[in-house]
RNA sequence: GCCGAAGUGGCGGAACGGCAGACGCGCCCGCCUCAAAAGCGGGUGGGGGUAGCCCCAUGUGGGUUCGAAUCCCACCUUCGGCACCA
């Protein structure tokens, strides 16, 4: 590059940017002769404004494709819109604009300022999941599920937000308040649409041990949101009825030690069971009960309540009359919605045990601790004064009948093999996981595709009359009821079965559908006889690299592996899993909070790239900190960054012609100098490739300061037109290429290089040029470093310890002290232990 | 309560059992300038010594090892997840 212009972004990454729309490279198509390699940031919700938390999510995405292309891979990288949902909908009842018409306009806002990062995608593969070439065939996986027995209508105790007048997923209720406004969260008898993403909770949890590159957190939550249990049902009969109770324990060897039971207040049987005597105390605790928040009940530190129903039943095992209580400690959504309680191996069974006076009879005791040293075993608790303690830990079997003598583990197994044998019960699997509510009160979703007949029932909607359009002309005032069934022309049709009048389904769909399957458009966008086809999907899929924000790990990640299932049980994918490798990267935070409107501690990439440039902005965000950790935003930290860029532009004045042509020289062609520089350049490519594959971008932005620090000591003394500078100034534009793509465009095109950067390959690393003659080799005695010294590369052991015991420090040490030993690690240092 | 992650200079953070603090921010000194900004050079964990150097130091206390920020045990703190799930 000749002129001595100064760095001015401004002028030079709207140039590029401008290029880049037109340019093919990032637009691609299946390639026989290339590995595939599919990255995926996750779509966003079209809110307006991009900040510097999207910068670093869009920038990390974009470093990731562009890097890979480099390496040689056909790389897909599409981008798409999380269209529908609530904000615009509740902008839309304040400010009177239409959500379809704020989401586009959001849309082509946000496109621009994504081109105004440098960031590129194939645009030809976007997809908005509010468009009817879109949820044509959301609505169609709706009816692939309700095809399937996958997608039922139940009444249900339903989450209910207040605030937004719909229901909710159990996903979306954290801390019994609604995950997106945090009002508390209350339970509605209500008649909803659920996909049975229960019957896939084995695979959903087993298969989890196949995504190696999954962080273990999310794998964790993952887990812990199914939770899966192992035990019994066992029936006890209910004395004077035809009623059993069935309950749910994973304890069956304890079965023995059950003195009573406890249904959950909503029980069904609790009305028929209860005594006359007992019937007014019961009612009263029931609608008690119901009046609470799902937070009052939920609380683990309140003390436990209940009232007897008056009723007994009998314990299979023993015959003997225990009582029946209820109690809202027990929860009727989980296992069969009652309890058998035992109070010497439970701990809440024990509170509630010595709090109403029942009888606590031990049927475990502990193993005697063999050795001192060895972990104790859970000790057993004594409260209140008990004689009798509460004990869960492992041990023998007491006071068990035909189990007496067994370890617990042992008796567990003969339990369950008894009641099958006895017709008590039966060994089962229980989960945590529920069913997935997925419909919605609200207006702007993918409708769903059902009609309501009064002859026929439920009737899906033919799949060649999808896709059903979500009407215009609505008036959105939220009632509890969802904005469509008032509209008549939308509600009222004809049966496709029986032609008869009938009247449409008015709930959306929850936005979570949506993108559960988005991943899978992106493969094959612009099919309109199917939702993709098999081979394009066989051909992208799995997704090689996700990348997104934690706050998904559970909801979004948990329903597309669900709905991958379901298609590759249909035979529409080969894959099991959506996404190979999920990274999941931290938020930035200003004033310790994350950003948001709201807070009013937003950064716009506007003001980033207006004040410094979309360069400053990219490296700034990689550079923060770790990409998984969260970050707090500073103003210094990014002046730094423009200050690094304008050094790296000044190394460029002058003379200096990048190229390759430099790259098989000799060795022995190259000064001392040339090759301190060279190796430099060598151990940079090592270090930058090895960082972006382990995604420590921080580490590969410092390795590049290093590098350029290393060519501006060199060009002070040996000046730019070398062949070892050009060959450092090659690599350094085409290490830095994916992380600042406009700065290195501009410098490579200036400085004569071929075609444009981000389409050369990728730098190879040279072990031969990264080698050095000599090696600095630290000397420990006694564990401390004493000395350094340094020796030729190819010193053996026995040379390296000769040279260090020879050498004033150490023999000063020494001091005619015996050497107990000595250990050479090559390259790196001589332990010497006196 | 259970599960998981993390605690390193003034700050963000490096260091995948081998020279703690890379790289950057900030600060200090100097050069350039009439002056400032920008830029450039040097310094910058704490303590001691004229100096060669020495001692201390990665949340706390133990342990394993020739050698520990890194591995193990216990504790403290912070953050995240789950939470009366039988």
């Amino acid at each position: 590059m000749e002129s001595n212009e100064k760095y001015n972004p401004q002028g030079i990454e709207p140039v590029w940017q401008r290029e880049w729309q037109v340019d093919r490279t990032y637009y691609v198509k299946p390639d026989p002769d290339k590995p595939k390699f599919y990255t995926l940031v996750m779509f966003p919700y079209p809110s307006g404004d991009l900040h510097m938390g999207h910068m670093r999510n869009y920038t990390i995405g974009d470093l990731i494709a562009r890097y890979r292309t480099m390496r040689g891979y056909n790389v897909m990288n599409p981008m798409g819109w999380d269209a529908f949902g609530l904000p615009a909908e509740n902008a839309a009842i304040k400010e009177g604009i239409h959500p379809a018409v704020r989401t586009i306009d959001n849309i082509v806002g946000m496109k621009e300022q994504f081109y105004k990062m440098g960031i590129v995608y194939d645009w030809d593969r976007e997809v908005a999941s509010c468009m009817p070439d879109y949820y044509k065939w959301t609505q169609w996986i709706f009816l692939l599920m309700h095809r399937r027995g996958l997608a039922y209508r139940k009444k249900a105790a339903a989450n209910w937000c207040p605030k937004d007048q719909t229901v909710l997923a159990n996903e979306q209720v954290v801390n019994g308040r609604c995950e997106r406004c945090g009002t508390e969260v209350i339970k509605k008898d209500l008649t909803q649409w659920f996909f049975r993403i229960t019957n896939y909770a084995d695979r959903l949890l087993d298969d989890l041990d196949t995504l190696d590159g999954w962080p273990e957190r999310v794998k964790t939550m993952q887990r812990n949101w199914i939770g899966r249990s192992f035990g019994a049902e066992v029936d006890f009969p209910v004395t004077g009825h035809d009623e059993t109770v069935r309950v749910y324990t994973t304890r069956p060897d304890t079965l023995y030690g059950a003195t009573f039971l406890v249904l959950a207040p909503e029980h069904p049987l609790v009305s028929e069971i209860t005594t006359p005597e007992q019937r007014a105390a019961v009612d009263d605790y029931v609608a008690a009960s119901r009046r609470e928040t799902e937070i009052e009940r939920m609380s683990t530190d309140r003390e436990k309540t209940g009232v007897p129903t008056g009723a007994y039943a009998t314990n299979p095992v023993n015959g003997e009359q225990i009582p029946i209580w209820i109690a809202d400690y027990v929860l009727v959504t989980y296992g069969t919605g009652a309890i058998m309680a035992v109070p010497g191996g439970d701990e809440r069974d024990y509170d509630f045990a010595l709090k109403y006076s029942l009888p606590i009879v031990t049927v475990v005791e502990p193993t005697e601790v063999v050795e001192p040293g060895t972990d104790p075993a859970v000790a057993p608790v004594y409260k209140h004064g008990s004689s009798v303690p509460c004990y869960s830990g492992p041990g023998v079997m007491v006071n068990s009948g035909r189990l007496n003598g067994m370890p617990t583990g042992e008796s567990k197994v003969a339990m369950i093999a008894l009641l099958e044998a006895e017709g008590h019960g039966k060994g089962t699997t229980n989960f945590r996981l529920r069913d997935w509510l997925i419909s919605r009160q609200r207006y702007w979703g993918a409708p769903i595709p059902m009609v309501h007949c009064e002859q026929c029932g439920e009737v899906p909607v033919p799949v060649d009359q999808l896709p059903v359009i979500l009407p215009t002309d609505v008036e959105f005032r939220p009632g509890g009821e969802s904005p469509l069934a008032g509209v008549e022309s939308f509600v009222n049709t004809t049966c496709p079965n029986c032609g008869g009048p009938a009247r449409r389904e008015t709930d959306t769909m929850d936005t979570f559908v949506d993108s559960s399957w988005y991943f899978l458009r992106y493969c094959d966008p612009h099919n309109d006889t199917g939702p993709f086809s098999r081979d394009l999907a066989d051909y992208w899929m799995a997704v090689d690299q996700y990348t997104g924000g934690v706050e998904h790990a559970i909801l979004h990640l948990l329903y597309s592996r669900f709905v991958v299932k379901v298609l590759a049980d249909e035979g529409m994918v080969s894959v099991q899993e959506p996404f190979k490798r999920l990274f999941t990267q931290g938020m930035i935070t200003k004033d310790g909070a994350k950003m948001s409107k709201s807070k009013g501690n937003v950064v716009p990439v506007d003001y980033m790239v207006e004040k410094y440039g979309a360069d400053t902005g990219r490296l700034f965000v990689l550079f923060i900190g770790p990409p998984d950790e969260d970050a707090e935003w500073n103003d210094r930290g990014a002046e730094g960054m423009f200050r690094f860029l304008n050094r790296i532009w000044r190394l460029f004045e002058g003379k200096v012609t990048v190229g390759m042509e430099g790259a098989d020289r000799d060795i022995s062609d190259y000064s001392p100098s040339d090759r301190d520089l060279l190796r430099k350049v060598h151990l940079t490519i090592k270090k930058v490739t090895d960082d972006i594959d382990r995604f420590h971008f921080n580490t590969a932005v410092s390795a590049l300061m290093e590098l350029s620090n290393a060519m501006q000591s060199y060009r002070d003394a040996h000046g730019p037109q070398t062949a070892a500078f050009s060959a450092a100034a090659t690599n350094l534009l085409l290490l830095m290429a994916p992380f600042a793509p406009h700065i290195t465009a501009e410098l490579w095109m200036r400085c004569g290089g071929d075609e444009y950067v981000h389409q050369q390959p990728w730098p190879q690393f040279n072990a031969d040029l990264a080698a050095s003659d000599v090696i600095t080799v630290a000397i420990q005695i006694n564990g401390k470093v004493r000395d350094r010294i340094e020796l030729p590369a190819d010193t053996s052991e026995e040379e390296a310890i000769q040279t260090a015991l020879s050498t004033p420090r150490v023999q000063s040490m020494l001091d005619g002290k015996e050497i107990r030993s000595t250990r050479y690690v090559p390259g790196r240092l001589i332990s010497i232990v006196l």
